[in-house]
DNA sequence: AATAAATAAGACAAAATACTCTTAAATATT
DNA sequence: AATATTTAAGAGTATTTTGTCTTATTTATT
C-alpha cells in the first residue's frame, strides 16, 4: 500500500474542493456523504491539512473548508507529506536505518529511482490539473463511480 | 510505506539465504540475530514463503530453511506477492473499487505508469543479483550495517 | 530409548491505524 | 439574547499489524 488510508481520503477531498467553483467553504458534512468518508474522520484530516496551511477552515453557519490556495498552486506531494509525512521518499526500501549515509543496501539504487518516478509523479501533479482532468472526462471520484455533481 | 514490515523482512531473509552457499538449511535463529529480526516472528514469515514454495524448511537438529529454488529463479516480486499480495499492483491510488473497470479514477493513468515502473523493478531483479551486488560491493543487510558475515 | 535441536502452530499482547462519539467553541440568523 | 449550524478537540472503540510466549512435533545424536 503506497499511502495508508487517510491520505487516499486527504486526497480526495482534496480533488473534491479544487472541482468546485473556487472561494466559498465547502461544509465537511457534505462532502463526507459525497465522498462516502466518516464525517469526523475526515474533519480529522482536513484538521492536519489546514495545520499544514493547505485549507482553511471556517466556523458556524455557511462555514466549511477550502483550500487555502488556487488548486494549481497545490501538488499532490504536498498533502502527502503534510498527511503520511516524507518518509515514502526518504525510507529505505529494506527498512535498514542509515542505508545510503555511509553503507546502502542492495536495494538502495533501484529504489532510487523508482522513488524518484513516484516523487515526479507527485510533485508534478496539480490538484487544478486532476480536477480538470475529472470534470472533463467525467472520471470517478466517488466508489459508486460519481465525480463532484451525482 | 511501499511494503509491509513483514514483507520487507521476508525480503532480507531472502538476501541472507541467497548470499549463504546454498545447499544446506539454515537455522532461522541464527538468521534472525544477524538480521535483528525477531525469531519467532521471522519464524512466521518464513511459513509463508514456504507454503508459497518458495522456500523449504527441515526440522530438527541441523534443520533450518532454504530457497526452494536457485536465487536466480526468485524475483522480488515473487516475495512480495507472497506476503503482501497483489494489492501493490492493483490497487487504485485513490483506493476506488472498481477503478479502471468501467470509470477510472483522475490518478489512474499516471498511476498505471508508476506502478508499472514498481513493477519492472521488482520483477526483473532476482535474489541472486541483489546477493551478489551485496558480496562484492560489501553493502549492507542489517541494521549495524553489516552484510552475512559480520 | 532418551535427549537435544530445530520448526509448526496457536494463543496472547502491544502498537499503530482507522473509525466513532461526545462536548466545546465559533458564528450567522432570527 | 436565543437558536441553529458548523468546525475543534479529545476521549474512546475497533481493527489490523507487529511482536511475544508457550506447547507440540519432527528428527539427529547418543
Amino acid at each position: 500500500m503506497l499511502l495508508s488510508k487517510s491520505c487516499v481520503y486527504g486526497l480526495r477531498a482534496s480533488l473534491y474542493l479544487a472541482s468546485q467553483d473556487n472561494g466559498e467553504y465547502i461544509p465537511i458534512r457534505q462532502m463526507s456523504e459525497k465522498l462516502n468518508i466518516s464525517f469526523h474522520f475526515l474533519t480529522k484530516i482536513l484538521q492536519e491539512l489546514s495545520a499544514a496551511d493547505l485549507m482553511e477552515s471556517y466556523k458556524g453557519p455557511n462555514g466549511g473548508i477550502k483550500l487555502a490556495r488556487p488548486g494549481a498552486d497545490i501538488s499532490l506531494m504536498q498533502i502527502v507529506i503534510a498527511i503520511d509525512g516524507p518518509e515514502l521518499l526518504t525510507e529505505c526500501a529494506l527498512g535498514l536505518p542509515g542505508c545510503g549515509v555511509e553503507k546502502s543496501c542492495p536495494m538502495h539504487d533501484m529504489w532510487a529511482e523508482t522513488r524518484d518516478s513516484i516523487h515526479q509523479m507527485l510533485e508534478m501533479t496539480t490538484l487544478t490539473q486532476l480536477a480538470q482532468k475529472g470534470k472533463d472526462m467525467n472520471l470517478r471520484l466517488t466508489p459508486e463511480g460519481g465525480f463532484i455533481w451525482d
